[in-house]
DNA sequence: CACAATACCGGGACACTGTTACGTTACGCC
DNA sequence: GGCGTAACGTAACAGTGTCCCGGTATTGTG
């Protein structure tokens, strides 16, 4: 009973393209729910139907550099010495902004202490992480990483390449050989100071000393 | 000759003054022209005369984050071990971007290569910047950080501090006693690190090798 | 086969946004 | 006092996200 849908999933696949486009041509801002349906030739009505409003829209584009983030990532082979491995992973996630610059901002406001476990865009973004904790597990149970734990070097190494992607992306890094080498030198000097005993004062995991 | 100015220094610091509080209070999408000019109870006309558009006014108010910058660096005492100076300078950015969390995507915003240089607010905004780099430079000439120059240091610890900073204002480094300790253990490592010679393959400037 | 119930659709309306053109007003100068 | 001029407030313009309303297509039921 009741009329049919119209708006499937094809409809649903046309507006996601065309908003990609249009923010991988002229950025977030020229992104528009009017515009979106006026380029697929639906009406606004649609995208309120398919995702429930506008940010709905733009979550599901964010899925897009997840993936592409997961892609990368997931494609780094294990290698023998953790230290060079996580040196390639740093490069992945390089490689995934620089091939979503537009949308990175999207990904990197997905990244919240208060996300939902059970979503699956949070899930598509842990795997990425999960992927380099794996790698820095290994380390550190091989003693790699003295004194410190999992996620005092995966935080670490997250802020650190969050920044270079920004960096990077806002052109202060030159060109890109240029770039690749800024990273190559910034990622490698942390690996180096991390495989140092931290400085005594507070606990390697982040947690206040316990005095 | 003309009609004399109604919106002068005061206007234009109450139009500041309640901008601030209204991105403050409920972040940056909150503030309109409109809105703005409402509670100092003028006309959006006296926004568009003492600064150019809406973006003027947002302008002016990301000096205020940059002069927050640089009074918590240019606060920083010189210190023997320009190590330890360096460390808290990084902390220095972390509190600066604390106290005006609203305002730090506005300050980092300003950060591009194509900035001009005798525009005041990048000028201001370079002047933490080159506070970091003084230290830096005396370091790199006392051999503390073999084979690197100052601006290879300058971009890793900007990219670590504001991959940290970005961290923190999303609550990712918890509760601030653990966050202090996080910004400590990263930055010190990234010291440690910096003091050894870069690993071959590429210059330490960044520029690609010259085979 | 007719009909009403139903779930969806498109277009228009609403409350906003930043920005600008317009008519008005208030001053200094002649 | 009249006039030119510059700055004023208002109102309009083009755009935004969102939501409601009349219409429509389908389908289960009489």
């Amino acid at each position: 009973m009741g009329r049919p849908k119209e708006h499937g999933a094809q409809t649903r696949a046309a507006l996601l393209t065309a908003a990609a486009e249009i923010l991988h041509a002229e950025g977030a801002q020229a992104v528009s729910v009017r515009r979106v349906a006026a380029v697929v030739g639906t009406s606004t009505r649609a995208v309120y139907s398919l995702f429930d409003d506008k940010e709905g829209l733009l979550r599901e584009l964010s899925m897009d550099v997840a993936e592409t983030m997961r892609r990368h990532h997931e494609a780094v082979p294990s290698m023998d010495d953790p230290i060079d491995e996580i040196l390639e992973l740093a490069l992945a996630y390089r490689a995934a902004a620089r091939e979503k610059p537009q949308l990175y901002d999207l990904f990197f406001a997905m990244v919240s202490p208060r996300a939902d476990r059970a979503d699956p865009l949070f899930a598509l973004v842990y795997r990425s992480f999960e992927r380099v904790l794996t790698v820095v597990r290994r380390a550190v149970a091989a003693g790699v990483f003295p004194g410190r734990d999992e996620f005092s070097v995966g935080r670490h190494l997250f802020a650190l390449v969050h920044g270079l992607a920004s960096l990077e992306l806002r052109g202060v890094l030159g060109d890109a050989p240029t770039a690749v080498n800024v990273w190559r030198q910034s990622v490698g000097a942390t690996l180096v100071g991390l495989q140092q005993p931290p400085a005594p004062g507070g606990r390697a995991d982040g947690a206040p000393a316990a005095t």
